[in-house]
DNA sequence: TATCGTCATTGATACAGATCAAGCGCGCGA
DNA sequence: TCGCGCGCTTGATCTGTATCAATGACGATA
């Protein structure tokens, strides 16, 4: 049965949350026009898939709200995640029509999306466009090889702390968020998805995050809902340098 | 004691082996022209580390013969290796001052460096520049992720399979190569490197290697020379879709 | 309220790869 | 020519995580 998701969109890109985050944060007032005229926005409901790899990519895109992941799988049906898309996140890669990954709603989905040509026409014309791209591929290209250390080296008790302060630390961003104090969130995966994500089996995840309750460095409000009562204890248990690296 | 390396460089930018394929690639002539006013040649021996993590950045630059890797390491040692720099790929991020990974060079290695202000004030006014460097930032992060499959969900046979197809194809794009027929190549990283690209152990990697050797996957000239007698083979070996993908 | 499905937990056991420990072979400098 | 060091191999053993197998908890549907 299909579950109606409410579509509450800004109707202006002034009024969107992402505005000064996304795809579009360096645009003039008269760039963001343009932009609006060939946007439109799609919403999809938790666990629907947003692209088949493979599949003609029709659209590039930023999320709006809601989280989605881009996985890759192999033949026999092993599957590792290689992008975890938060708002801000841009979907698609300009000059490639077919897509690459699958991409999959995790919650409730809201895009931000733009025809691919007339994006690519676009961009052409608008250096501030392909600025921030480059920008946040240069981000996202750093997030990939901090994730390949902890797919590489890290402990499954590692690997969990790491995903949990990664995620502490991108919602803190996100939100308002003072540093100090108990961190509080939402996992937006599942715990298989966890485990697609960190190269484990979800039971070992299962083990590793209820250790973690046990021994105090996390607590946890039904199974999906974390509060972080030291932060540094997390980092110091993901293996990171203890240097209160808060923001990247 | 300091071996010299013969420094054996192009004058000219149109000479340069890495002219059509570095960040470089798109420019005209008279770019070309301004680019070759603020570049330098700098050579370094193997073993050589050509800028540490935390380090500030005096340059960005592109590799034009020899190998580097970008390696990440934790407090205790653990290291992963997460990128590995073949001629025309580009080292620095510009806009960022401080290097975020080890860069070293792992054969004797020239590089054509750019002061990083100058360059960077180029990127500006050259569209061509910063279109280039786009292009290589996303051709960079889908090999970090198809690296970062191989990191969580490979076995040790197939990590090891996946690398020398990954430089054998690198290996071949850069020479001539015709597809068909037998590819050979030389390694250009010792067993620990390899252990740190694929997050094994180097013992691991030694008794791999021998194996796919001894099933006659590959075959062996001393330690570092390989011969793929059959690329799809190699390719099945490695758990990739056996859809003969040559070229990405 | 009963039933089903999804997501998660928990336990027993197996095994791939790490770890610990020699030992080999080849190039280089003395 | 010897000996040393580095890169690599090989063997024995240990262990962290996967695998296999129930079971539990909750929400949705009938």
């Amino acid at each position: 049965m299909q579950k109606s998701v409410t579509v509450d969109v800004p109707r202006e890109c002034g009024e969107c949350p992402i505005r000064h985050r996304a795809v579009c944060a360096r645009c003039e007032s008269d760039e963001l026009l343009r932009l609006e005229e060939i946007k439109y926005y799609r919403s999809y409901e938790a666990g629907q898939t947003v692209v088949w790899s493979g599949d003609r990519m029709e659209f590039v895109g930023s999320v709006v709200r809601g989280v989605a992941s881009l996985t890759q799988a192999m033949e026999d049906g092993r599957t590792q995640m290689v992008g975890l898309l938060l708002p801000s996140d841009f979907v698609g890669r300009p000059g490639r029509d077919s897509a690459a990954y699958d991409v999959v709603a995790t919650t409730d989905l809201v895009m931000c999306c733009f025809r691919k040509k007339p994006f690519e026409d676009m961009m052409v014309r608008t250096p501030h466009i392909a600025q921030r791209l480059l920008e946040m591929t240069l981000d996202e290209l750093d997030a990939a090889r901090e994730w390949m250390l902890v797919l590489g080296r890290k402990t499954a008790r590692e690997k969990i702390a790491s995903l949990l302060s990664i995620i502490a630390r991108r919602d803190a961003t996100l939100n308002l968020a003072g540093v100090e104090g108990p961190l509080e969130f939402d996992l937006p995966l599942t715990r298989e998805a966890m485990a697609d994500y960190l190269g484990l089996t979800l039971e070992t995840v299962s083990r590793q995050v209820n250790a973690l309750k046990r021994d105090g460095v996390i607590d946890l409000v039904g199974k999906r809902h974390v509060i972080v009562p030291d932060f540094d204890r997390l980092s110091e248990e993901a293996g990171d340098d203890s240097d209160g690296g808060m923001l990247s």
